[in-house]
DNA sequence: TGATTGTCGATTGGATCCAATTTTATTAAG
DNA sequence: CTTAATAAAATTGGATCCAATCGACAATCA
């Protein structure tokens, strides 16, 4: 388990030692430094991150409710397992839920939201560490939604995006960086810009889906 | 603050101390009992369900996760305010997954779960107490939706449908029971039999946002 | 030989105790 | 009389300790 340089830098950042556990091991799991199915030790966690075992207990219960973990009783948590049915079940709540982001946020994103979208895309393009891929991939996606003026709908959106960057190392390992989509994000920003928000949420809607449909195949030829 | 009735019975149903607490906790609040604003002082808390204050600390922490407490740090749990932008909020939510949910699940509906949505519509007709009304309704709205075949979407839809609970008495004192969008349900069940996805999501989502601009109306006509 | 039961070790759940922080009450100054 | 500073009380955050439960392995019996 190599938690150490993610918990080495950064602690004083966090009000609390819950938060500060709860922080790190939800940055584990997203970018798959914890992998699905491993078991999650109190007391080794306590001792990587050196406090006792009950900010780790407090922090695995909200894991938890995020469904970033698997609780069972008495036999403690396991981090929750990635597979064909999940991922599905991921990106069908983003086609459900983005969209409408979308359309709530569009009437009111200003040219100052498009620029800061535009720039995302371009620092996508140039960008060579997979790992930070993610992170403007969700950046661009929450810029576009920033606006809904929904701030419930905005979180669930939000932890959904970062779930799904589980996943996203299946479409490098499977597709390779070129069909990260940049042409589908630009029909997006375009559409959107133009003020079509019919347009914008179907190009949206039809993103996620094929992201969806890439993630299937790749989990359907890997069974073989 | 009433929550010995709803502690005194059903305490061994529980495997852990944890789950009891927030099982009960949860259905205080969904239910009114404990109102939005309601600070949630854990050593009395500890003493009404008769444990330490550790089991309540981990049910508070689930319990913000979930989005019905909010948690300052050192301040404590406060019961999450209902107001005209977090219902908003909610059915915005509920708009966006529910309609979703049902056009994954209607080719799987097998004739008996029409049958069971029938005969919960039939005891929405009979039932005289109110505060059973929320949960025959939403037990309806999940047995469209059952089939759909993601845990994940489920979970999610079932969670906003008991937060929009707390709504649900705004409805009643606005516009009676008559006005519960019985008619509705039935043209969402009789568009799910009849196979038609596009019609029944259709009414569905009106059937949605007709009840978000019912409760707006209402928030507005109460801050005169 | 195979199933069942019992014991031991490991791990989590819960209780109590102490520390840190916030809030309230009090006092002093303007 | 209001306000600022300060001290005391209340409340939460965190650590340590004890109890309860689960898993594995061994011993026993059919």
């Amino acid at each position: 388990m190599d938690l150490t340089e993610l918990i080495a830098r950064g602690r004083p950042r966090f009000r609390t030692a819950t938060a500060f556990v709860e922080a790190i091991l939800r940055e584990a799991i997203l970018t798959g430094a914890l992998p699905g199915g491993t078991p999650l030790r109190q007391e080794e966690l306590a001792a990587s991150f050196a406090v006792s075992r009950m900010p780790v207990r407090e922090a695995l219960r909200q894991l938890e409710a995020q469904a970033l973990v698997d609780f069972a009783p008495h036999k403690g948590a396991v981090v929750t397992d990635i597979s064909a049915a999940d991922g599905a079940d991921h990106y069908a709540i983003r086609a459900a839920l983005e969209p409408a982001a979308l359309r709530l946020s569009l009437p009111h994103l200003t040219a100052a939201d498009f620029e800061r979208a535009e720039g995302l895309l371009a620092e996508m393009d140039a960008e060579p560490d997979q790992s930070r891929l993610g992170e403007l991939n969700r950046r661009f996606h929450l810029t576009l939604y920033a606006r809904a003026g929904r701030p419930r709908l905005l979180a669930l959106v939000e932890q959904h995006l970062a779930a799904a960057d589980r996943y996203l190392r299946f479409h490098f390992a499977a597709l390779g960086r070129d069909r990260m989509a940049q042409d589908e994000h630009a029909a997006i920003l375009a559409a959107a810009r133009a003020g079509d928000a019919d347009e914008a949420t179907r190009v949206l809607r039809t993103h996620i889906e094929t992201a969806a449909r890439d993630l299937e195949r790749f989990f359907a030829s890997r069974t073989d």
